[in-house]
Parts: C-alpha cells; sequence; structure tokens
DNA sequence: ATTTTGTTGTGCAAACTTTCACATGTCATT
DNA sequence: AATGACATGTGAAAGTTTGCACAACAAAAT
C-alpha cells in the first residue's frame, strides 16, 4: 500500500511527522540507509510501538524484518506533509525578531521559503535585511494576493497581531505562526501555531521544585 | 481550599497554565476585574469544562455563581508555576538568533531575566549586544555553577547542541529551551523544551491541501 | 421573598491515545 | 535447509484526557 489518506488521521499524530522527518535528515547526514522504529523511538523519545502505529496510518513504509529504508520514507513523508515543494511564506515585522528570522538558513531544505518581509516602519521599507528587501505594510494585501502566498509569520508586538492577522486572513492566508504572546482569533479554516518561548519557561519551572 | 500540589497533576494540564496567565494577563490590560471559565474558553479555544477541571486540581480558585478575580486567580496560577519570582537565564549562542532574544523585553514581566549570553566567537565576547555583554564559553561552567542557573536557552547550530547541553547538565541546568533542531538527550531529571518553526509549518502544511 | 440567570466544581461517561503482544516476514549464520 | 535474531503492522487492552450534566451557590431583577 502507498499513501492512504483518506479517512481522518488524528491531528497529534500530524504533528509528530515533522519530528520523524526531522529526525531522519539527521540519519542521513550521518550517512545511514536503514533505520527502525526503535532507534527512531529511542532518538525521540517516543515508544517504537508509537512510531509504528503513527506511520501505520499511511500505509506500510517499512520492511518486515528488516526496518525502514531512510530515503524511502523521507519521502514519503514528506509527500504526506506536501512539503516536497517549496511554499511561500510572508514574514511580518522587521525589527530583531523578524530579522533573525529571516537569517534563519534552515527553512528551504526544509520547504520553505522566506518570500517577503513586512514592516509598518516606512525609513526600513525598502532596505535590505539579510536577503530580503522590506515592502511596506500598505502594499500586503496586494502582494499577499497576487502570489496567492496562504502561510505568514508574525512577528509584531501583540497588540497589532489581530488586526494584522485580519487582514492576512481576508486575502486567503490559511496557515499563521505566531509569535506574538496573544491568542488569535480566526475562522475554522484557517489554522494558527504559536511560539511563545516564556510560555515553555513557564511550563519548566512548574518542575523546578527542590522539595519532595 | 488554597494551593494542593500533592498527588500527579498531568503534565498537559500544567502545559495549559501558561496559557491561562497570558489570557489574563490581556484581560488585566484591558482594565477587567473578574472573568469566567466560559470568557477564558472562547478566548482559548479551549472549552470551559477543561478550564474549571485544570484549576480544580489546585484547589477552588473561583466562585460559583460569580466567577474567578482575576487578580487572584493570576496570583496562585504564579505560585503554582512557580514564576512570582525572577529565574536567571543563561543564552547559549549570541548570533542573530541569541542576540533577538535578548533584545526581546517580554522576559522580565513574565518571571524571567537573561542573564548572561554566550559564545564562542571570541571576537563577539566583551562586547555589548543589548543591555548584555558577551561571554566566552571558555568561561560557562564557571559563571553558571557560581551563579546557581538552572534555565538556558540554546540558540546554536543543531552540530554543537548536545555537546553544550551536556556541559550545562554537567554544571546544574535542569531546564532547557532549545532553539537548535535536533532532540536532546538528557538524563531524567532535566526538561527540554523545543522550538523549531519549521516544525509547526510542516504541521499546517498537512491541512493546505484544496481537494477532499 | 421569589424567580431568573449565571457560575463553579465534580462524578461519570465518552472519546481519544498509547501500549502490549503476537502473527507475519526478512535475513544472516550455521 | 533450518535456526535464531530482529523487524513491521495491527487488533485488543489499558491508560489518559475531555466533555456532559447537574448540584450547589451567588446575585440581580421582579
Amino acid at each position: 500500500m502507498s499513501l492512504k489518506l483518506s479517512n481522518q488521521i488524528p491531528d497529534i499524530v500530524i504533528g509528530r511527522l515533522p519530528l520523524y522527518l526531522r529526525a531522519l535528515a539527521r540519519l542521513t547526514q550521518e550517512g545511514r540507509d536503514v533505520t527502525s522504529s526503535h532507534e527512531l523511538g529511542r532518538r525521540l523519545g517516543i515508544s517504537s510501538a508509537q512510531i509504528r502505529k503513527d506511520l501505520s496510518h499511511f500505509g506500510g513504509f517499512g520492511k518486515q524484518g528488516t526496518g525502514y529504508q531512510i530515503e524511502f520514507l523521507t519521502d514519503k513523508l514528506k509527500q504526506v506533509l506536501q512539503v516536497n515543494r517549496e511554499w511561500k511564506v510572508a514574514v511580518i515585522g522587521a525589527g530583531n525578531l523578524g530579522s533573525a528570522i529571516s537569517h534563519y538558513g534552515g527553512f528551504t531544505e526544509r520547504g520553505f521559503r522566506i518570500s517577503w518581509l513586512f514592516d509598518t516602519d516606512e525609513s526600513k521599507v525598502g532596505t535590505q535585511i539579510g536577503e530580503f528587501q522590506v515592502f511596506s505594510m500598505h502594499d500586503l494585501e496586494e502582494i499577499i494576493t497576487e502570489n496567492k502566498c496562504q502561510i505568514a509569520m508574525i512577528a509584531i508586538p501583540a497588540e497589532y497581531a489581530q488586526d494584522v492577522t485580519n487582514r492576512l486572513i481576508e486575502v486567503g492566508v490559511r496557515s499563521i505562526l505566531n509569535y506574538a504572546p496573544i491568542n488569535l482569533d480566526v475562522p475554522e479554516d484557517v489554522m494558527v501555531q504559536y511560539i511563545d518561548p516564556v510560555v515553555h519557561l513557564q511550563h519548566m519551572t512548574y518542575y523546578l521544585r527542590d522539595d519532595e
């Protein structure tokens, strides 16, 4: 069987696939050809059974007795996640964060190209940040629409995030990665993911107890 | 009842508390005094029942018929998460990312102070980035140990991340926020959280299908 | 006073997720 | 050829998480 996508696969499973892909990339880099659910599990801190069950949702990618061909599995997972192509991404906000994102070289080899960097600060507009020219927020709608861009990253202060989100959705953006520390209100067919380092830190401090 | 911490609370519950705290901060900013599980739920995209159940793990923070006093609930959650104090944090890597992190002003009001910025590049050592002096990686152990620093953020290339992690753990770090796109191997009593924007993007592209 | 509306905290049921355990298959070695 | 070591894929069991529904309570309106 090969690449079954029908009947609803749990979102929690989808969320783990990028981690598998990341581990597989690492193995490839190490010059390996074949791996097993046990090895992947050990590296990711996940049980081997879970990895096998996750992958089985999409058909049989492995070979009993042998394991998984790394290149083959990588291709299949990229196909499932639709990252066997290049998605153009708009970054909103050319401050420290937007600038750091733009300089990060790790996007292209994993399916994404930062294509536009927007800012309200007209003194920045037209200047170069990394490889990117900064565009004016006035041109947001036109550029996003014309290029059918569906993915955006929000790297501006929390207070402006909802307004910008509304504008993005209006012109067809359907996936938003939000770095602003605020929950966004979006329609059902738009997906938002959040990156807030403080949320992770606060989660961890719970366990920094000396007692018990 | 007030602040029950005994018998194991699910980690998934702990992980939501920072989100509640973030929503409560927003409400405070809007000048509100009281809120309800329904309002919080609406804002966070979580059911009201779940919020009530989560909070009930720590005792009764609300008042039947009335709701939750925002200031009171905020204090209690900060207490539970131990962020009613200031944690000193070391940032490893003074590149674009480490630099952006250091410039971000949102840490202190939520319980964290970036206190040291380390880099191997000796030409950066001693210079100022934002409010911070850059320290040499040679002094890592001494500084972390002397200051009993328990939290670090890793903002260096994947290939060096495991080695640095080992060094950090050796001198007492117990919470690591890893920005490098690689899984870290750590002992049971050390907690790692990951920030990898590409993982989020790849998760979302799965749903960017036109068909079905 | 009584009614109405709105809220929390919680026992229980439902839904979801993970793990177990094993039939089935592969391959290297004897 | 037969054996042993090691994998996958999966049905069933176990474990975890979420949602329902309601008693108990609060406050405002009638």
